[in-house]
This record gives structure tokens, sequence and C-alpha cells, in this order.
DNA sequence: CCGCAAATACTCGGTTTCGAGCGATCGGAG
DNA sequence: CTCCGATCGCTCGAAACCGAGTATTTGCGG
């Protein structure tokens, strides 16, 4: 068990059963798709893999027409408690991740001091407007859920300007020669 | 071709023909696992998909001894123009990214205001820890090459400052009350 | 009241990822 | 000279991942 979305699913139960398909909507309502990657096929995956360990179980199996069958699933005892600790752990430990950004970064110099400063200058731009999405959301969410509910989106949005602002000096010192090329310039 | 693995190795091919066990080690050497994640399964299947695009081609398949051949690959002309589209891509496109910390933020809740509180109290611990290294590596590295070749570590450390000052700042609203917690406290 | 887009709900199988394992060689302690 | 651990260099199958496809139903514009 090691993919997130087991954890977004485990929390999800823990308000109320759900079947597998109400669970993506419901992460999509929230937003909670920008914090978890939430597709279909792993998602019922991740459900298969909560069964096999224990922590959630199927409760009813719903047949509403023709069309196909909704098992709703709800939270064991075990589950309830693996959640606490998965959370606990992902919050005390930092994991080592590799955004695409840092690759990218590690090659900076094939782009040539003018390539680099153009796409900087395009990332910063785009940084820019989603980071206007984010807050417009985030005050959104705040009219109707306590701040609690969304810490994760100023969390986001903190990310997001440190990297704006590291972009922007990183132009502001290839321009002025701060961060030279070595070799052909 | 999406594994950014496949960037690093175009990376180093640019300098010079290698064979794919010297190719992890180099990424070894320089650092650069921090921002690739190289292992060795993944390395074999991406210079195979590299082939398979043309990007790269064997140059020679050395016997040494009665160990397993090593197979040298050098960049093919389409392979260097690539290696650059690539990296430009990345620069200019911020891509939906998913860190597992803000999986584990978006339920923070569940820990209580006490186990929240106590939980980032050790992330921050372990950030600070961590960001001593990179501070540590970041200057050995200035000493043997150009700033250009470590932006990726200074991107890095910006980016763990901003955590540590956010982590820092909840911790202080939850205590405070700024950041009350709905239902059971 | 007809047809068509959107929503409901899931399955299937191809690709990707990965790490354990394997067989060899090298360096140096004793 | 001989044993052992580290390094060399790769293969393989199991698991994870994901998106296109399927089949139904609901809603609603005309």
């Amino acid at each position: 068990m090691k993919n997130p979305l087991g954890m977004a699913v485990l929390g999800l139960l823990l308000e109320s059963p759900l079947h597998p398909h109400a669970m993506a909507a419901t992460l999509r309502e929230r937003g909670l798709d920008r914090a978890f990657k939430v597709t279909t096929g792993s998602l019922y995956d991740v459900v298969r893999a909560l069964m096999r360990e224990g922590w959630i179980e199927a409760r009813e199996t719903v047949k509403v027409g023709a069309r196909p069958e909704r098992t709703v699933y709800g939270l064991t005892e075990v589950g309830r408690e693996e959640f606490t600790r998965w959370v606990d752990r992902l919050v005390r430990e930092p994991q080592p991740e590799f955004p695409k950004f840092l690759s990218a970064v590690s090659y900076l110099g094939a782009l040539g001091p003018r390539g680099a400063v153009e796409a900087l200058r395009e990332r910063a731009e785009r940084l820019r407007t989603s980071l206007e999405e984010m807050r417009g959301s985030h005050r959104d969410a705040l009219e109707q859920v306590p701040r609690l509910f969304v810490v994760e989106v100023e969390y986001a949005v903190r990310m997001a300007e440190a990297e704006l602002g590291w972009v922007g000096e990183i132009i502001g010192d290839v321009e002025s020669g701060r961060l030279p090329w070595p070799e052909e310039s």
C-alpha cells in the first residue's frame, strides 16, 4: 500500500460508506484531485488492495436498473487506525520526491542563457495565472468550510510563490551575469 | 517517452558515449540522483525506449573477461535536438504534481490539534537537517564546478526553506487557535 | 416525445516501473 | 595464495498504473 489515493479513499470512508465512482466524484467536488492523482483505473485497483489488507469491507451491492452494480465499501476498525498512522507518517517524514522541474533545471545549461531566460519567463507567467486560480478557489472554499479543510491549498500556494520567486531571481542572475554560462555563450 | 530519467541519459551522452551502468554511476557521483529517480531496472528500460525512438544508438559492445557485455550508447543528431526540446518543455510548463506531503496535509485534521503539531514538529526538524546537508553539498560542489551546474540544488534548498517556513507558521496557528479544529477537539 | 450529450459505473489489457536476484570479477586483509 | 565483501553489469517477472472502451440511464433542447 503505497499509493496515496488509498489514503484519500480511507479519508472519505471515515465520513460514510461509498462506492468507487462516488469516491472519485466526491474527491473532485472537494478539489482534492489537486492533491491526489485520481484516475478511474487506479481507483479500482486501490480499492481492491485496501480490501486485501482488510482496511475496508464491502457493505452492500446495489443494482439500480440495468447499470453496472455498485459495490459500497465501508471502513473497518483496522482501516480507521491505519489511516491516521498513514497521515502521521507522511506528515512526519519528508519523502524523496522528483518534481519534473527539478530534473529540467539540472540541465538548464542546455538552453543557453537566452533560451533559459525565455523559457523561465514563460514558466513565471504560467505560475502567476495558476496562483491566481488557487487563491480564488481558496477564497471561495473558505466561505463554505472551516480553514482546516483547505490548508493544503495554502501549502500549494506557498510553494508556488516560492518557486515563482526563485525563477524571478534566476532570470535576474542570468541577465546580470551573476549566473554565467561556461563554454559557448 | 515520459520518464525524466530519459532526459538525464540524453544529458549525459551529450558529453560522451557511455554504457548504462556508467550512466547510473555518473548520475550518482554528480548528485543528480536527487533530481532523477535512478533505479537500475528503469534505466535499462529507458535506454531501450530511447533506442526505439532513435535518439541514441549503440556504438560498440565491449566484452571484458567473462562479465556481461557492456553496450556503449551514444547520442544521435535527433537525440541532441529532442534533448533541448525536452528540457525547454519542462522548464516552460509547470506539470501537475502530487507530492505526498500535499496529500497528507489534506487530511491533517485526522491527527487532532495535538497530534498534528507533534508530527509537524518532527517534520520541521527533519527538514532542518536535510537543509543543512543540501547547503553543505552545495558549498562543496561550488568549489569544483561553475554555479550553473548546481542551480538545481539552489532550487531544492529554496523549496525546502519555504516548506519549513510554512510548517512553522501552521504550528503557530494551531497553537494560537488561529487554525481551529472543528468538531471533537 | 425524440434524439443526443452528459452522467453513471466499471472492466480490461497494454504499458511502465521496479527491485530482487544472478553471475561474474576485483581488491586487499590475513 | 585464498577467501570475502564490494563492485560490475544486466535480466526478469511481478506489480502498479492508467486510459480507452462499454453499456446504461438521465436530462433537456427543440
